[in-house]
DNA sequence: TTGTATGCGTTATCAG
DNA sequence: CTGATAACGCATACAA
């Protein structure tokens, strides 16, 4: 392996001035920097990033946290498309990134789950899909020990950000829309988690629907769940006009099911998963880019490691309607 | 940071004990190691996983490496699988796993790549889906730069290890089972990729059962692509008994299609994945255990980066149907 | 069985 | 602007 002294000795110039140069350091005479630079590209040299965390007690590791198998849900499409957009936004930046699973510490006290980190030298943390119920994750938080940017959870401060859709303006929009192009009166709404963060916002934003256009609005919780969300259709969707769902899982679901009741009545998802082109007929839908959502909250992360605050971020949505031959092509 | 000096003056022993203890060396006594560890407990000492690999230039760190989006597939469902478990057996045998994607690295020549895994401090890959075509990384592999688990690729080597289902038994098991339930004669195959390694395969399995049996076997390639099967399903299927697919995927643009030209044929695929229970009707496939599969790999990467040597792994597969009220329950 | 001493490849401080 | 040198936390050869 070739280190840093070797690309010292080969430029003629100490240890130190390749360093400042590897890092980027103003000082250094553009002459000694070429000297350095071509010495690097003779030798080959790669930086050894373990050498530089040790050294400088930063690695500028995070650890994206996610979700799997708890929404009840067997495609994990919106898991990976967090994956995708954090791991590639990552590299771009240059910065590590790992991969954790709620499941892997849900058996874990919170000193517990701090090692953890620590042992894998992690610095930041990316949460997607906090639920108010996970204490100990809270807590966590609150501990100051990592930096934290949440996903679909509004809680702010010093080291924490959040980023999110406009979830209440978002529901609010793609239901008018939705009502208005189907005429729809009386509406089933199934809505997320009892409690839910931004199932509440959402139930908001359909609520607030439901009084300016003189709705009647008939409310289930559906955990999220296609099977939930399937029973409920089957019990309510025939005295209703219309079935708004707080996530496309469940939209998908109750169309399942409307299918094979055989009655038609319109549904309207909340996501934009390319799953809802597999559901039969085509559905309205908010559509959410968590790719970029992911993205982003890498560059947030890494904004807060550099000792920046917290902040809260609001991602754009957009309304669109899905249907299978363009999920395929 | 609590280090492993404050647990040897905490312990009145000498570092290099407390480290003979972290890595269960046998020549500790019971005393000492007693004391070690309940200092370690006192003081909550989490060992710097940093500082172990630059003194012992061993990381053991792996790169789950991942085609996605290559295979025209919206709804990523097999590399999520590998995802889940990959990482969470590596956790559970306590080494690093970070996920690279062929999109990421499709630009740089081999050089390029083996300083990007040697600047991670990576020691060990998982290929999942390597393509013959992949000369960049079939060259990668041979350098014997790192140690390699290909699944779905059979290559070997001293330091590289195989792992796949036996795809030309499984590929003649499912389409026996297959064509004598639905007594099938004229048989549209549609394969995957044109030369690919787990396509052929599959491919000669076809051919042996066609031979066998008597069958009329009409072969197309599709390229795992929903689209492609879409198209040719439609341009043929009329005039046959019954469609073989290599892939789920392909069997349910094969589906949709038939649904869509109003006519019937049964439909068999290959992988078990649950997007086939949104296919809308039931067809017979092949299931392979995509966690296992990736849990099975990290831990023989494992085994390579010990010092073993490479060698052939075949995971069981299994005749299933699926139907969506088992997907989504 | 235990302790001492050296080095791993960097970064950072400080003197020149 | 450049160079010497002391950390960083741990592993390991070797001495005791």
């Amino acid at each position: 392996m070739v280190s840093i002294r070797d690309v010292a000795k080969e430029a003629g110039v100490a240890i130190s001035t390749v360093s400042k140069v590897l890092n980027h350091y103003p000082n250094v005479s553009e002459n000694t920097r070429q000297k350095v630079n071509s010495a690097i590209e003779k030798l080959g040299f790669v930086p050894n990033s373990i050498a530089s965390a040790l050294s400088s007690k930063k690695t500028g590791r995070m650890a994206l946290l996610l979700d799997v198998n708890r929404h009840v849900q067997k495609v994990d499409e919106i898991p990976m498309q967090y994956i995708v957009g954090a791991i590639n936004r990552a590299k771009e930046i240059n910065v590590d990134i790992i991969t954790v699973f709620f499941t892997m510490i849900q058996e874990m006290n919170m000193e517990e789950i701090i090692r953890y980190f620590q042992s894998q030298s992690i610095e930041g943390l990316i949460i997607c899909g906090l639920s108010k119920q996970d204490t100990i994750l809270h807590k966590l938080i609150k501990s100051g020990k990592f930096k934290v940017v949440l996903i679909d959870a509004p809680v702010m401060s010093e080291n924490t950000s959040s980023i999110h859709v406009d979830n209440m303006l978002a529901q609010y929009e793609v239901a008018k829309n939705f009502i208005t192009e189907t005429k729809s009166k009386k509406i089933l709404y199934i809505s997320g988690k009892k409690n839910g963060y931004v199932s509440d916002q959402r139930l908001q934003g359909m609520k607030k629907l439901a009084q300016e256009s003189g709705l009647s609005l008939f409310t289930r919780v559906g955990n999220f769940s296609e099977l939930e969300a399937r029973k409920i259709t089957m019990q309510y969707a025939k005295k209703k006009d219309a079935i708004i769902c707080a996530s496309d899982l469940m939209a998908i679901g109750a169309m399942k099911a409307l299918i094979d009741m055989d009655i038609f009545r319109p549904v309207c998802g909340f996501d934009g998963i390319g799953l809802m082109g597999y559901a039969g007929k085509q559905m309205h839908t908010v559509r959410q880019d968590f790719q970029k959502i992911a993205a982003t909250a890498v560059e947030e992360l890494s904004r807060l490691m550099d000792g920046e605050c917290g902040r809260d971020i609001i991602m754009p949505h957009e309304l669109i309607r899905i249907q299978y031959l363009d999920v395929i092509s």
